[in-house]
DNA sequence: CGGATCGTTGATCAACTTCAACGGTCGTGG
DNA sequence: CCACGACCGTTGAAGTTGATCAACGATCCG
């Protein structure tokens, strides 16, 4: 089992090696291919995942059939569609990688009883939420307060490594724009 | 001291006088005058509050000056600038009563000490973190997959007595659009 | 009673989408 | 290893959604 989870966790709190053997039995590694989906809509949502290396993300198909990207996970963060995993119900997302990937999954059950088991894990789960609320508060703000223009400059300023990273039509997807929008916006630049 | 946050504990674990008792003096409860400001933008955000009665909105004020809200806060939720919050930093918000509002306050030194010190408090935030980030996940989702036309008909089906409360201006302002194109889509609702 | 605030209406305007077409590139099968 | 098709990014024209601006009426509150 790789050690990036561990190192994440220990970000937030100290944690031996006994007791990351101990919370182990409950997590799986699996890897992904480029495009393969972890999560489909309408499918009962049971797992959570944790992103090692590579790069996932979240979209929906919206009423006019476009694939509306809500979400990407990169290293180090947990994704899942959470309204769906917390009342184990039919979820309205789909989860897909980017490019190939290498994840932690943690069913719902096994997190259950982590939370009841080892009070660090419910307070590792705090932190994480914490901080996802906190970036999710953020992108709403920037949602309202910037243009499609502005979105995409203000992106490729603060992710710009990442941008690079994946295509632009999920780039579009995921600002909110059309393709052919964002060709235009790039296209400014040597006007 | 009101029950009512006793009682938004309890919907996610046990929790007895004794123990209410405990957390007692780390909380402090206020009333809030409509239009009252709980936090202004700049200031270093040092608490969270929990709405007992009444509400309370986040706005910020826009590139073009205009306050855009992003959030709402009625009974039993809890509200503050949480990335400013975690880091003790300058907040980018403002946070007023819509109404009159009882509140709770929290700072953030007592939060950290009951997390310390009660891990049934680590436990029922996260609780509190896990739904909210939920509920700012759909909000994303709404506004990537609605037209603003339709942000005001799902609002109005989902939140229609909030809706009553509120004045128009403020829907306009969280819905993100303005208050004379609100106007103009209830109008069509005659036609 | 008088002023400020709020909601409404209509005209004009800007941001962004839609649609159609084209060229480049990448990967796959022959 | 080449050829083909699928996919991706781009361009431009036309169309839509929603913003802006100005003006007016109603209501609330002092």
């Amino acid at each position: 089992m790789s050690q990036v989870l561990k190192a994440h966790i220990n970000k937030f709190l100290p944690l031996n090696d006994e007791e990351y053997s101990a919370i182990l039995p409950y997590l799986k590694v699996q890897k992904v291919k480029k495009k393969q989906n972890l999560m489909t809509e309408g499918e009962i949502c049971k797992q959570h995942y944790f992103v090692e290396k590579g790069c996932l993300r979240k979209f929906f198909i919206n009423e006019k059939g476009v694939e509306q990207t809500t979400e990407f996970a990169i290293e180090n963060w947990w994704m899942t569609d959470h309204i769906a995993y917390e009342r184990q119900h039919a979820t309205l997302f789909n989860i897909q990688a980017v490019e190939h990937t290498e994840i932690v999954i943690l069913d719902y059950q096994s997190q259950e009883k982590l939370f009841e088991q080892f009070s660090f894990m419910e307070r590792y789960f705090r932190f994480v939420y914490q901080r996802a609320f906190a970036a999710t508060q953020m992108r709403i703000k920037f949602l309202f307060d910037y243009s499609k223009e502005e979105m995409y400059h203000h992106f490729i300023k603060t992710q710009g490594a990442f941008a690079q990273r994946i295509p632009q039509y999920l780039l579009a997807s995921y600002l909110g724009l059309t393709p052919e929008y964002l060709s235009e916006i790039r296209a400014k630049r040597f006007s």
